[in-house]
DNA sequence: GAACGCGACTGAATCGATTTACTATAGTGT
DNA sequence: ACACTATAGTAAATCGATTCAGTCGCGTTC
């Protein structure tokens, strides 16, 4: 009988009874003179557990605790047991979009013991195409799709972000940008604004298309017309790397600029490049909302403090993480579940960013 | 013989020429009428490939493409064969601090070919203890503490950043804070402040402490003394949770206007506190820089775009992930390695932030 | 007192690959 | 023609746990 008791926190490097070797399933069935049949039983609970004494599940326990035997989760998984685990795909998780998304993801994954990988492709279509195979080789049970796009069906249940898949099959989690398009536009025309300018996302993004075409949609019931001279799309997807959404807000604003002197509303695709293009307004010598209102879009965490502060749309990102999760989860354990999409509401937030426009016709400020 | 050629982006659920049942070595042996000892030679390189005739091989591998045969990873790994697996270990992904460093790890190990478990432990005692084990259950070959505590060593290699770890043996990248404390303290003291107050970091960051004491002690150099009623500590770590960087700061500059209306300079522990305390004084009717100059720490995206830009200590975020991965690789993969600690030089981003005090006491305008 | 049932376990096959220690065949030198 | 050496491969044990199909002893029951 061993005498040593384990300390309850070893690193697996020190000594927990046994001397150095591995503590196996074997190894506790010699111990204690039973069968590792009998010992992986009741360990894993199975059905065949209520068949054990009592007597000898106690010890069977008191063992495991005593040399902090932990069941290798390799050999298991080889009978196909579940590894709870999944991967979150995403283009970069630098920027606070992802982040806030993944952070909702790991919340509701962590509640429910589920680990993940997660892989930032960068866009580059071959790492897209081959990492849900390397994936699946490591066992990943599901995955998120965060604005990446997947043209195959995967043999795990997958969930889109910001819906960008042409695979059948899949959930998706997406805000409502038709609502958002309206809420956006109507605010501007509400205070005034007649010419407004547009900065559309990155082609690539996976919100870019639905949320432009929701603008024009709007913008054809509210009689206002978006003037394709007053549009700018914020740079292809691959040369993102480098640039920040707020250099490409600053840089589109400016070409705005230097196209029209008229438009006294900007809609900006995200709140990175609403601040953006209010510090190039700014640099020119024009102030928001003065001379121009902008609109951002997600309302991240600076928003609330810039210089203006920003007037946005709401994404409820954390929110919309955690409903991707469950939603993976759901369809993982119960695999009847079928697929579907969900609309997130988008929210108006008023702050400083925008306001009536000036009467008389701008002129940029000494 | 089989006749199909598998399409070569099969998703596993689908058909691969094999009629659905898994693509085993035992499969292939069967279909090549050989050993699985000879393929697992063959495919795993073994030194013993040697001994097998070209032909063979080429055979073996053809049969590899034709039904997308990949290795079972889980068995692989039983045999203690390596699992190009880490961890990385954070308080929270969410923020743009520790989005930038993972950002930079994932690229690094991407390009080594290593996968990660991000686990965010919200600063939550219990995860930070037990998460380690858990981790080293799934294979994980080193670890990653950003901004963690770590009090025990580990059976893998661990590289900390932003270090407040106690264990020994542990590799850790940390900014130059006694740098940084002296080029911010100098910038401001050559523009002439002379009552210049700080924000300093919340307990529980790894880096709050150690910035704090560079802080005072480069203060006493220049003979500047930071009045501890001019300071300020950004909340506990716990309750961070909801709170946001900008928010403790605006809070924390509000409660140093009431408390003095001397100070000119501000030294923020970051760029999110730096953002909160400027919309702080804005809102106080105080002006920056014409009234209050700030300093803020790591230059984020935003800094560049905020209004007035800030003028902020960088620190290199990306290269520090990247360095932190490379290290821990090097660890991993040549265990002789000793750990060691990397010193990452800051550097001064003049901006707008800061300017000369005025000549005379400020006082807020209408 | 033979047949039966039941409680409490266990033996052996299995998951999918790796690895060590062979074997079988053909070719070489003398 | 015999030992000897490559060459080309294979059988079987192993990694650590799971699981199906028993086994074994003992108390009932008619």
């Amino acid at each position: 009988m061993a005498k040593r008791i384990a300390s309850s926190a070893n690193g697996r490097g020190t000594a927990n009874g046994n001397n150095g070797a591995r503590v196996t399933l074997k190894f506790l069935a010699n111990h204690l003179e039973l069968s590792p049949t009998t010992i992986s039983v009741v360990i894993s609970d199975s059905p065949l557990a209520a068949t054990i004494a009592q007597k000898t599940k106690d010890r069977i326990w008191e063992a495991v605790r005593e040399f902090n035997y932990r069941p290798n989760v390799f050999a298991r998984y080889l009978h196909g047991k579940r590894t709870y685990c999944v991967a979150v795909l995403v283009p970069d998780i630098g920027d606070e979009f992802s982040a806030s998304l993944i952070s909702g993801i790991e919340k509701e994954l962590a509640k429910r013991g589920y680990f993940y990988f997660v892989v930032s492709h960068r866009g580059a279509p071959e790492l897209i195409e081959t990492s849900p195979d390397t994936l699946l080789d490591r066992g990943v049970e599901g995955m998120i799709f965060i604005n990446t796009p997947l043209k195959r069906s995967l043999s795990v249940p997958v969930v889109a972000v910001s819906d960008i898949t042409e695979a059948p099959d899949v959930s998706s989690i997406v805000i409502d940008n038709a609502r958002a398009a309206s809420l956006a536009l109507k605010h501007l025309l509400k205070l005034g604004h007649k010419s407004i300018a547009v900065l559309r996302g990155p082609r690539g993004n996976g919100d870019s298309e639905d949320r432009w075409l929701s603008l024009q949609k709007a913008a054809a019931e509210l009689n206002i017309v978006l003037a394709p001279k007053l549009t700018r799309e914020l740079g292809k997807y691959p040369e993102c790397n480098n640039t920040t959404m707020s250099d490409l807000g600053y840089h589109a604003a400016k070409e705005l600029l230097e196209v029209s002197q008229e438009f006294t509303g900007l809609i900006a695709f995200n709140d990175g490049s609403a601040i953006g293009a209010i510090r190039a307004f700014r640099d020119a010598g024009l102030g928001v909302p003065e001379d121009i209102s902008v609109v951002g879009f997600d309302d991240i965490e600076q928003a609330a403090f810039n210089i203006p502060r920003l007037t946005t749309i709401r994404q409820p990102l954390l929110n919309m993480g955690e409903l991707a999760a469950r939603s993976l989860i759901k369809r993982i354990e119960q695999p009847a579940e079928k697929s579907r999409e969900v609309l997130v509401e988008p929210k108006l937030v008023v702050r400083e960013s925008t306001a009536p426009p000036a009467p008389e016709p701008r002129r940029p400020r000494s």
